[in-house]
DNA sequence: CTGAAAGCGCTAACAG
DNA sequence: CTGTTAGCGCTTTCAG
């Protein structure tokens, strides 16, 4: 079955290719009953434009590219939907890079590529460095997300994350919480979000004048809830004792409540737990997971935006925007409902 | 900055374009030092091939589509993981068209969306019926998920979902359970999936000599978790007695053991429950899900193969494929651990 | 083994 | 308001 082209419609139709390409891209200036004629000659012959002929003339490839380091990860999963929801409100079309926190894959993003295949690309590194974005993002116009780059000739969009985890640990205070731990550092994370959240970890007990205790910062050796529930159990077989645990993320909140519940720590009871990102993983987990929220559906728009602008011409320096976040209240940490023995 | 062309590189290395040509595509008989001063030029200049370009001259995109329902469900996250992953490893980019079972979303799939912008599609359609499929499926190759549709020009990769649900309830009857619920019907539902499962479910039953009763098929009203608590807990609340319970699909599960808990119906001891497509969902959930999983890497490379098929030429009537499935279990429905009332 | 030239299908000047 | 034509950048016969 061969293609048909733009060609062809022109003869059958009796008239020039212009005229065909001006009825499918509905020009005003074309009289209706030439409109009518060509429309029906497109239909009998049923054509379709080929995007890809399109492109190589316009220039424009109507598609981003959505890179980030794994789909199923449920905060990327829902962040990609919003996305891919946003991108085809204003007409694009989303493809989407699985890094798996792999270097080489992460270069590639930049480098070759995406060469002529996307308008831009929203990028969410892990394993990157600054200078090294600056360098390889040549082209293509980039928004960043996450913490743990700021390149001068991308974009970036993130929350406030100090402040966030600030907010958690003032929460778990307020209930009356005082031995506090973080979970977890991750050891070769290049990630600047953990290092945000722990400062801002740190700060929240500055702030309500709780010694730090650097036996209540735990790590893990990498980012699943197996390893995060393996840390949970050892630090409380070792005999830590605490009494609130705030999260990287819910991945790891997942894993520490599974350890806590085997170990027959009651939560919240005996611990209070704030996860982070806010997905479906923790709003259904039992008990259900207080989380620290960012505003997924702002950071998409924000930083499709924002790709929106440099796809249309704008050169300058790398602009930030800090997106808003909330705190989501939920049975493993709640209000009024402070420890059995409160301090 | 002004894109480099092959024709700058051939230029640069005094040579022509076939050459350069040659080098990148790292084609046989190209002399060393040829080769030697071609990548010279290719480096100095920093060129990079255009793949629009490219694609048109060859007419393959290197791309396919994966159009599912939802990014975020957890089910079709961890499948397109496995859809990336293997995508990536024969050589293709995936890009991803969310439908949200948007009937007019689906027709575009196989629609103009596509034209010439991919060189296939994998399809898992929700609320498409199967001679619409047949009728708008024409150039592109089209390899169906799902239990939905059955079209005679694409084709089909599923699980067994009547023997899976077989053995569900067979599990449940091995450790004692009598009143076995399903959940859920839900109305307006186009897919096969519930009804085969559905199916599977009663012959299980049949096959257990347990009589069947229709109040023990719970309705809901949509895909969400918390329309499954809904039911669940209005079931518990009119007085239904059930021990066992079957879930159309994990997030069906944790809405489900949400309401369980709630209403103080204990897992597994009252009510054991089986949750379908083994999601992390399920695998952090408390108690832990017992759950129909099917072979999602096996479903990913199953499609991928059958399409590239296709793709390079097969024109053969839909073939179906139907790959592995297991019973995963865990707390909600463990091995050994009979009802509290065995009969 | 390398070079020249003809497309791939569409768009966008530029005429008419 | 409609038609002609020259590209977009690469691949690929087909000669040399």
């Amino acid at each position: 079955m061969k293609r048909v082209r733009l060609a062809d419609v022109a003869e059958a139709a009796g008239v020039s290719m212009k005229t065909v390409s001006n009825v499918v891209h509905d020009y005003p200036h074309v009289t209706p009953d030439m409109r009518r004629k060509v429309q029906q000659a497109i239909d009998e012959l049923g054509y379709k434009p080929n995007l890809t002929a399109r492109r190589l003339a316009t220039g424009k490839t109507g598609m981003i590219a959505l890179a980030i380091p794994e789909i199923d990860h449920p905060y990327f999963s829902e962040l990609s939907r919003y996305i891919a929801e946003e991108a085809s409100r204003v007409g694009y079309r989303v493809i989407v890079e699985q890094t798996l926190s792999n270097p080489a894959a992460e270069r590639a993003v930049l480098n070759d590529r995406e060469t002529g295949l996307v308008d831009g690309v929203i990028f969410h590194p892990v394993r990157m460095q600054s200078m090294e974005v600056a360098r390889l993002q040549r082209d293509v116009p980039v928004v960043l997300l996450g913490e743990s780059v700021m390149a001068v000739t991308a974009d970036h969009v993130m929350i406030d994350n100090v402040v966030a985890a600030q907010e958690g640990v003032q929460h778990l205070v307020g209930e009356g919480r005082r031995r506090i731990a973080f979970l977890g550092v991750v050891a070769g994370d290049a990630t600047g979000s953990t290092d945000q959240r722990l400062l801002g970890y740190q700060q929240g007990l500055v702030d309500a004048k709780i010694p730090l205790d650097p036996g209540l910062v735990l790590s893990v050796s990498d980012f699943t809830p197996e390893e995060s529930a393996r840390a949970v159990r050892d630090a409380v077989a070792s005999g830590l004792v605490f009494d609130g645990l705030i999260c990287r993320d819910d991945r790891f909140a997942t894993g520490a409540l599974f350890a806590l519940r085997q170990a027959g720590v009651q939560v919240p009871r005996d611990v209070a737990v704030v996860g982070w990102d806010d997905t479906e993983l923790g709003r259904w987990a039992s008990p259900s997971l207080t989380s620290v929220a960012p505003d997924k559906r702002e950071l998409a728009s924000t930083a499709l935006a924002l790709l929106r602008e440099r796809i249309d011409g704008y050169h300058g320096v790398g602009r930030h925007r800090i997106v808003s976040h909330a705190l989501t209240i939920r049975e493993s940490a709640p209000l009024g409902a402070p420890a059995l023995q409160p301090h």
